[in-house]
RNA sequence: GCGGAUAUGGCGAAACUGGUAGACGCGCAGCACUAAGGAUGCUGUGGAUAAAAUCCUUGGGGGUUCGAAUCCCCCUAUCCGCACCA
């Protein structure tokens, strides 16, 4: 076994040096062949090193370059790292190095396990987020959209986690704790930058039509926006107007109070004023609602709770009636209004609370039961004009009587909200402006770029939530470019997303330094054909990058308006056990260990054949065993071949693998394209004649690329595997010439029987009441079904 | 809570538009070759029966159909999203 795998290892060594000095990864780009861009998500370095789920994605990404390239296409199969952000700066404070230091040496350390693995990478397209030139564009593509107004400061709440010290966003978040420490997060606004992404969110629901995602994709992506559509309507409180966001102004007859924010401008006005007669205990509510965590307030488990305002009523502009008002933290400030009318009859929130604090409910919408929340369509009634109108004829009708009377306005509103850009973090992109007291917000000089972060060594954030940059007072005190008077530079970096929002189009022009890609290359390779990647990036990166591209073909710096034709998603690799590769756990693995004990050809090989590729998958050293004795098999192969003619059915066979190879992998059934090469060397007892050897040989080279180039050299052939022609098969060949036809009654199996292609439904009919007589017998023939190359069914009454 | 997905032998899984359920692989059993094998090859392997014949079998229950793993309805379990968005 020892000599096996140093003898594997010489093999894929001496491969990977060959394509290398081939530069067979590297496109042609001159035209020649149609361009293919083969797109997988970029890994973040990180001390771990390759690990097994990096194993799966790349291989699966490596198959389909390979067999594009063997389709005939020009294939870039790029690959990068998204080295900002918080994995490389926890690495590099664990290991106590600075962050730029340990970049370099994973990125050597990751590229030499991926020539390991064999993937047909373009080296000399490779990117790194953290690389100045990278940084660069990153930052000048910042300045464009600031320019064009999509970029602008707004104080914000950021969550801040004291123990790792750094500010989390949302989805960062695990049940309302640090997803590194798992320790409790506090709440704290801030000044930061924000991208205006919420301007394209129409736009980002609308170009889905362009683009093939799967539908689970889409979905998530249409969830996450979350139109809808509705109308702002004005109740006046005494002499405040307090609008209210409803996607139901038709159940507005049906409103029995109304609740505000506790945060709310309007109810610290109205206690300023003194009008709310119970100010104590509302102040007191208000107190509670901040101190409890952004988790708690949104746990929808937890029983609503409120306090009515004394002496505050609100009127309902269509009924003319006076409704009490409510303080509850069930109200979110940042959601529309922070306000919202109640309609307790149909809203199952707005019933709860109802009922806990005695509230009126009047039902509008017939079709209820008695007693119970109603949120079903049926006819109005209580409603005055709506009366005898169904949901979507009351809600028009009701905006345009409030239109008309100047209360109410249509409104489409989005749940996603802008992008919070700011991070406090050393290791980011430095947002790349200057504020002067005269000029305010300006601009880095382009010819400034990148605008590195200053070495520092102490470079963790501090307790006070401040970025570390804003230590470095020598880096921070700057002139203005605008007047050149004193200045002070924004110390907030950006998140690790702006780097992996636009690197599909660096790799194409890696070295460009006037450009971040020149348009020649944009017109050849975008969009991106096949970009694969996770399902936790259906609704981020994906969207941020299709905001980024998009605003950037706003500005004319791009020239197509989505980057991505097709995307693809993949499940995990998980261990053995079925649980989450983790080390804790000790059941994942390092693609380079993996290599050194089986050679990347086993290891590709098995890890794509373990199940579909959108589904989990569990790691297991059976499923090795058999690619391992699959492989072994395979080579053995070449010592035994004939040069005799196929016989028909052999040639058939060939014919089959051909077509079934080409369709799956066309739709990356990885598992089952293995067991047709599994199925078709079970075929063949004897010697292997040697066409239907090197067609196998051929369709084994995505997946075993070393070995199958071993064995093709072997057999005589002088040029490489890699750009071989993909076999093609002759659908007339596929036809056998006898099939077996089921025999069933009644639609249960009876029999079967061998026939002729060509035999008719007579010949067919008869041949099966020969061979299921026994279960005919003394029956009515009722009716005979034929399913063409399939099956006869006989209905019998007895 | 809402939304989605999944449920098939001892295990991972196949089964295209409803048409031989369990391909392929693991495991297991037997045989062969061996001094020996955790190597290799061959054979068998969903369950019930000693076997043929037969019957049963795709989470559970109903239905549509000549025929259902597949379509429809109702449950149950697991996993994954979203989480009071008015």
């Amino acid at each position: 076994m020892a000599d096996d795998i140093k003898k594997i290892h010489d093999r894929e060594t001496k491969w990977q040096q060959r394509w290398k000095d081939a530069g067979v990864f590297t496109p042609k780009n001159d035209g020649s062949k149609k361009p293919f861009y083969m797109l997988a998500e970029f890994p973040f370095p990180s001390g771990k090193g390759l690990t097994g789920g990096h194993m799966l994605i790349y291989s699966g990404g490596d198959v389909m370059a390979r067999f594009r390239r063997m389709q005939g296409y020009d294939v870039l199969y790029p690959m990068g790292f998204d080295s900002l952000g918080i994995s490389a700066e926890a690495f590099a404070t664990k290991i106590g190095k600075h962050p730029s230091v340990v970049v370099k040496d994973l990125v050597q350390k990751f590229t030499k396990s991926m020539i390991e693995m064999g993937w047909s990478i373009d080296l000399k397209s490779q990117v790194a987020t953290s690389d100045p030139e990278y940084i660069k564009w990153t930052q000048w593509m910042f300045i464009q959209f600031f320019k064009a107004g999509l970029a602008y400061k707004s104080m914000l709440p950021m969550n801040w986690c004291p123990h790792c010290r750094t500010t989390l966003t949302n989805e960062e978040l695990e049940d309302g704790k640090c997803n590194r420490c798992h320790g409790q997060v506090e709440i704290r606004e801030k000044m930061q930058w924000n991208l205006a992404i919420t301007k394209y969110a129409q736009r980002l629901l609308d170009d889905l039509k362009f683009v093939d995602y799967p539908e689970r994709v889409k979905r998530d992506q249409i969830n996450w926006i979350g139109k809808s559509t509705g109308a702002d309507v004005d109740f006046m409180v005494g002499e405040d107007k307090m609008t209210v966001y409803t996607t139901r102004p038709d159940t507005i007859f049906g409103v029995t109070f109304c609740a505000i924010a506790p945060e709310h401008k309007l109810l610290a006005k109205w206690l300023d004023e003194g009008k709310i007669t119970n100010a104590d205990e509302v102040r007191n509510y208000i107190k509670e609602s901040a101190a409890k965590s952004e988790f708690d307030r949104t746990d929808v488990t937890k029983e609503k709770t409120g306090v009515k305002l004394g002496g505050i009523m609100a009127k309902n502009p269509y009924t003319g009636d006076e409704i009490p008002v409510f303080v509850a933290d069930y109200v979110l400030v940042n959601y529309a209004h922070g306000t919202i009318m109640a309609v307790p009859a149909h809203d199952e929130r707005d019933w709860d609370f109802a009922k806990k604090f005695g509230i009126k409910i009047i039902p509008v919408i017939s079709g209820g039961e008695p007693d119970k929340v109603w949120e079903g369509d049926g006819e109005h009634i209580n409603s005055g004009f709506m009366d005898g109108m169904n949901k979507v004829d009351a809600i028009s009708a009701a905006i345009k009587y409030g239109e008309e009377r100047g209360f109410a306005c249509p409104k489409t509103r989005f749940r996603m909200s802008d992008w919070g850009f700011s991070r406090q973090m050393y290791w980011g992109e430095p947002i790349p402006l200057v504020y002067c007291e005269k000029c305010g917000w300006v601009p880095v000089p382009e010819s400034e770029l990148p605008l590195m972060q200053p070495y520092m060594e102490e470079y963790q954030p501090t307790e006070d939530g401040e970025s570390p940059l804003a230590r470095a007072t020598d880096w921070v005190n700057t002139t203005c470019p605008c007047c050149g008077g004193a200045a002070r530079r924004e110390t907030d970096t950006m998140p690790q997303w702006a780097g992996s929002s636009w690197y599909y189009m660096r790799y194409l022009d890696p070295r460009n330094d006037k450009e971040f890609c020149s348009r020649e290359q944009m017109e050849k390779w975008m969009p991106v054909d096949h970009y694969n990647g996770g399902n936790e990036h259906n609704t981020r990166h994906l969207i941020y990058s299709r905001f980024w591209h998009k605003a950037l073909y706003d500005l004319g710096f791009v020239n197509t308006v989505e980057p991505y034709k097709k995307r693809t998603t993949n499940g995990l690799l998980m261990g053995a056990d079925g649980k989450k590769m983790s080390k804790s756990a000790g059941n994942g693995f390092q693609v380079d260990e993996k290599v050194a004990e089986i050679g990347a050809d086993a290891a590709r090989t098995t890890v794509l054949s373990l199940g579909p590729w959108d589904t989990n998958v569990n790691w297991s050293e059976g499923a090795l065993a058999g690619v391992q004795r699959f492989l072994k098999r395979v080579e053995n192969m070449a010592d035994n071949l004939t040069d005799e003619p196929m016989a028909a059915e052999q040639e058939r066979l060939v014919h089959q693998l051909i077509a079934d190879m080409t369709e799956r992998l066309e739709n990356m059934r990885f598992n089952t394209a293995i067991s047709a090469m599994m199925e078709f060397i079970n075929a063949f007892s004897g010697k292997m004649p040697r066409h239907a050897y090197e067609v196998l040989v051929q369709m084994l080279n995505p997946f075993a690329p070393h070995m199958t180039e071993e064995i093709w050299e072997k057999l005589g052939h002088k040029e490489m595997l890699v750009f071989q022609p993909w076999p093609t098969y002759d659908a007339a060949k596929l036809v056998k010439a006898d099939m077996t036809i089921v025999v069933s009654v009644n639609g249960k199996r009876a029999a079967d029987f061998q026939i002729g292609v060509n035999a008719t439904n007579e010949e067919l009919t008869e041949m099966a009441k020969a061979v299921a007589a026994r279960k005919l017998e003394g029956a009515e023939i009722v009716k005979t079904i034929i399913v063409p190359n399939k099956l006869v069914n006989f209905v019998i009454k007895k």
